[in-house]
DNA sequence: CATGAATGAGGGTTCATTCAT
DNA sequence: AATGAATGAACCCTCATTCAT
């Protein structure tokens, strides 16, 4: 049975969902360019249409799901109140990391892949890291944020906010979104260790 | 060049060893069967005398490393000052994650291999949340800590940790494990951001 | 964009010209489809609406330049002086072997790919050898040409005129084919060798 | 049904030669992997533990076919009359042509395969020119050659060889070796023309 | 115990051809 | 008459695993 011609940018996307699907459910060495066609309904040379291979698909998924995160951290307005701004921000990136498919596609499919994909995604983690060591500078600058090294500071606030998603992604776990964005702001607002409480 | 042959054991660690090296410099599925055998100067049919698979390999090379991870936790005496206790093992970690191979083959290989490989680290990790978790609970008790979601504090503790650890790895650069360990403390203990500086 | 109807002649010789520069340019394995109608400038399905497959083009690219050499040799007149008519047809074909893509389609892409291209390409060259034949017969009884197995001579002659030729197309150098024509009837007049010069 | 294992290098020549008949029978396109295993009696994976490609086989193939017909080729000596040896080594080539294999491989299969492949005959045929070349150099020093364009000349005397023997063998009628060296050696000796027979 | 030749299922990719528009 | 998206058989190659020596 012929599929029914469809417009070139039409089925480009519709092979790219399918194979986000795919790649999110088997893994990518799992996942073979019959699942993707067959997920789409399609022939074998129709898939070879529109990616000349399926690493190529693998990119192309990687980086739609790269800049949908990207889309989910705004620019904060120093004119507006802070707060509210950051804790948006949080909130956005848990929720698109709470997408089962973002967070296995970034996390546990792309790295190792081979030379390039590892060097997309460091390029990306390296260019979040820089936003939010940005995001710091200004707030320090602004007397919000404490002095220290930023850089570091600025992963350690990925990690936890990957952590927990990530988790929860991979063990099939819902995780509400609100829940730990409040606790990470606790964290960074109030710290939660009282080492030495031998201050009367 | 027939090899020696040598006690049992003696030639499952030798094995294993090379696996190890293997894996974690070529990750699980670039590495071969024959690159395993090259490094460890052995035949093919030896490999399958102490192995039943590649497969398994892996899994015996992940529990020997996950073992080891566990072993750098020490149980806190309450007996004595907590802040050092608590710091070392802090340190002890991130020096363990410090070794590329170990970070390599916990967090860029092992997931996404297959349902039991998944379920290997899920269960590690599960462990060592619950481990944290379990810190936390006492660490309340004692005052030490302050209330909120347990759970998920721990959950960001370890992606505190693990974060700048995988990056450094992954990018092949050096941690200095002292100083992201300080820094972690200063976060915990006296927060880092003042969002409403209203505090005249 | 569409391209302008055309009578159907001239649009089946125009894809044949292309493909005959693609056969050449690539030869007949590498040669795609594709290449043609790129060459050509039209859609894939106008090539179906003129040739049925990628091996009827061939077949007819190779009747067209069989044709072609076939036009260089001309009836000699006996009437008229024989060696200039001679000499004439044996530049006429040099000449025609000098297009480097008569010989590639000829003798480097046409062997051996399929039966009955090889049966068609035989076929020209026994008429080729016949007639080659038949002016030695015909030479012979007008004493111009000594005895012997003149079907044998004929193909050797063949083979003086197409080595010579090939080689040049193949190497990408030009052929001076005034040059090789008179090397070749002083062979054929004198002949070149004195194996046993005991004569006084 | 497992075949026997053998020592690596006869199975490798096992496979030669049946890669070698194949590629024969079937020409370079046409034969597949599956023919030569098949022919072989062994099964795909042994094929590859020995020849990297199928590409790689027809290389080696075509070396061992051009060594072949290489070795039938001898220097010859002048202290010893000259005839006989020069009637050899024509003798010899010719038979070595006789072999439909041998001048499939050669001149049907081998053009335009690829670069390298194009690149190995050509080298090859520059080889043999240039052997005949010097030959008919040091000919014309002891006097036995006429003087002339000796690199066209050895290029005709190789057309003159290879024309019958091509034919012959895609034919698939057998050659008389001697006839063929005979008539040849009289048309280099004597000539075969008189295109002006006006000597009373 | 050790060896290494043999295996073959599995997967990625190509490209001549078809046919609905 | 022209188009170009869709097709799928065919083919090359990989590599974990087996087993006779």
């Amino acid at each position: 049975m012929r599929a029914a011609p469809m417009a070139p940018d039409d089925r480009r996307a519709q092979l790219l969902g399918a194979a986000r699907a795919v790649f999110a459910r088997r893994g990518y060495h799992a996942a073979g360019v019959a699942d993707i066609i067959a997920e789409a309904g399609v022939a074998r040379g129709t898939f070879y249409n529109y990616f000349p291979s399926k690493r190529a698909v693998f990119a192309a998924v990687l980086d739609a799901v790269m800049a949908e995160l990207d889309r989910a951290v705004r620019p904060i307005d120093v004119a507006e109140p802070i707060g509210p701004q950051v804790r948006d921000n949080f909130l956005r990136v848990v929720r698109a990391l709470t997408d089962p498919e973002v967070t296995r596609l970034l996390f546990a499919e792309a790295h190792g892949l081979d030379a390039e994909a590892d060097e997309a995604l460091r390029a990306f983690y390296e260019g979040a890291v820089a936003r939010v060591s940005r995001a710091l500078h200004t707030g320090r600058a602004l007397g919000i944020v404490r002095d220290g090294d930023l850089d570091l500071t600025a992963r350690c606030l990925l990690g936890m906010v990957k952590e927990p998603a990530i988790e929860a992604a991979l063990a099939g776990e819902s995780l509400d979104a609100a829940r730990l964005v409040d606790e990470i702001l606790r964290i960074l607002t109030e710290g939660m260790l009282r080492l030495d409480p031998r201050a009367s």
